[in-house]
DNA sequence: AGGAATAATAAGGTCAACCATAGATAAATT
DNA sequence: AATTTATCTATGGTTGACCTTATTATTCCT
């Protein structure tokens, strides 16, 4: 299938779709939310992509890709992944501006250099936020974990991603070394959606809710 | 002095003026015919820079950069020629692609990439096309060559480097050779502002004149 | 069933960077 | 001096991606 030229706004819509999409549907505020704009302007977009065939939109109800927007939004992800690899690993980046900067690189970057990149980087499997790198044909291997915010009081579990992209969210998540492979153990969860307290690495941090859900951990919990 | 952040388009402009600037102004159809545009955007976009005070344009004479404007030229020509390295050298990118390919991804290049890129290349002082990197500070050693067109008949040269960006050109001097540290012999010139004779390589080519003046060789020829 | 919250639509506005056409002005050439 | 060529300004138009404000429609919750 041919993917034409995406402009840099359709990019992040599609990227938002995907990381937004836990639930097959996204509603028009999430992403609004997500993206910083209002929801007329994310009315709009969607009008205008689903014109383009790559999202499909119920009125009421939510906003999904469709198998061409998923395609194309493999793509950016897969571009914008690889880039964090190569931040990291070789240019040395501190690790919460990895997002961000990635971001700006992955619209510019063209077929034949995704693909050099990819090769120069030993075809890695995740980027440092512990997410999969999507193969050059669309398909990869969902994350089969849950969030940290679901864990029960009393287990202890490995983080395996993060799905946080702003870059003082991923610093505060940093500062508490709530990074891949690192045990956490859920130590209390206040009540009334209230924070967790946690232990990280030998020390005790505790941690908003919903900046839990951002942390991915293994479903399957450490025993000891 | 603060550089404030340029649009695509500005640092398109900025770049163009640089490469253009032999002469000290440049005519407003200089810069039209390379950035592909109709003069008349041209005369409004120089009116938006000159604005910003990033160039002067003196009417019916032509744009010059101002010392803001050019810090911001060596700036992105930095970052340009930072990824042109890196694309050859590490991707094994196609030489006549770098410059697109190098150039897209300069647009989205925040400060301290191209400062951990620098580093990562081992700062250095060429790129492919054998033109300087300006340092971080705006400072650079100008090319001390001259255009290959200006060569005597007779004489024995080395490419220094290329000052042809577009795709088809470059590919064009690289199928006969005309890149950095290869001799070239000057066989023969056609009357009437004719194509060069020229030999590189053991091998005989014709080329036109103006190609011959994107191909910058060393000022003091070879004997023998 | 009724009201609150959420979504959608409509209308009009902005901004950057282009476009074309046409008329005015300056410079270069004959 | 007259003509040609290059350049400048003016006017109006387009596109993409946003914005605000206001109205209408739907869904959800009590």
């Amino acid at each position: 299938m041919i993917v034409q030229q995406l402009s840099e706004s359709t990019e992040m819509y599609l990227k938002a779709l995907t990381e937004l999409s836990d639930h097959d549907v996204v509603a028009i505020a999430r992403l609004a939310e997500r993206l910083g704009v209002t929801p007329v302007s994310v009315n709009e977009m969607v009008r205008r992509l689903s014109e383009q065939g790559l999202v499909t939109h119920t009125p009421y109800k939510g906003v999904a890709l469709t198998t061409k927007g998923l395609e194309a939004a493999c793509n950016v992800v897969r571009r914008q992944r690889l880039w964090e690899c190569f931040l990291y690993d070789h240019l040395k980046i501190e690790w919460a501006q990895l997002y961000e900067l990635a971001c700006s690189l992955e619209h510019a970057t063209a077929p034949e250099v995704t693909e050099a990149l990819d090769a120069f980087l030993g075809h890695p499997k995740t980027c440092p936020r512990g997410n999969p790198i999507p193969a050059a044909d669309g398909s990869f291997t969902p994350l089969n974990g849950i969030p940290l915010s679901t864990v029960k009081v009393g287990e202890t579990v490995r983080v395996l991603a993060v799905h946080a992209t702003a870059t003082d969210v991923l610093k505060y998540l940093f500062e508490r070394k709530l990074l891949p492979g690192h045990k956490v153990k859920v130590v209390e969860a206040a009540p009334l959606q209230g924070p967790l307290t946690l232990r990280v690495d030998g020390k005790e941090t505790v941690l908003g809710l919903s900046l839990a859900d951002f942390v991915i951990v293994e479903s399957s919990l450490i025993v000891g």
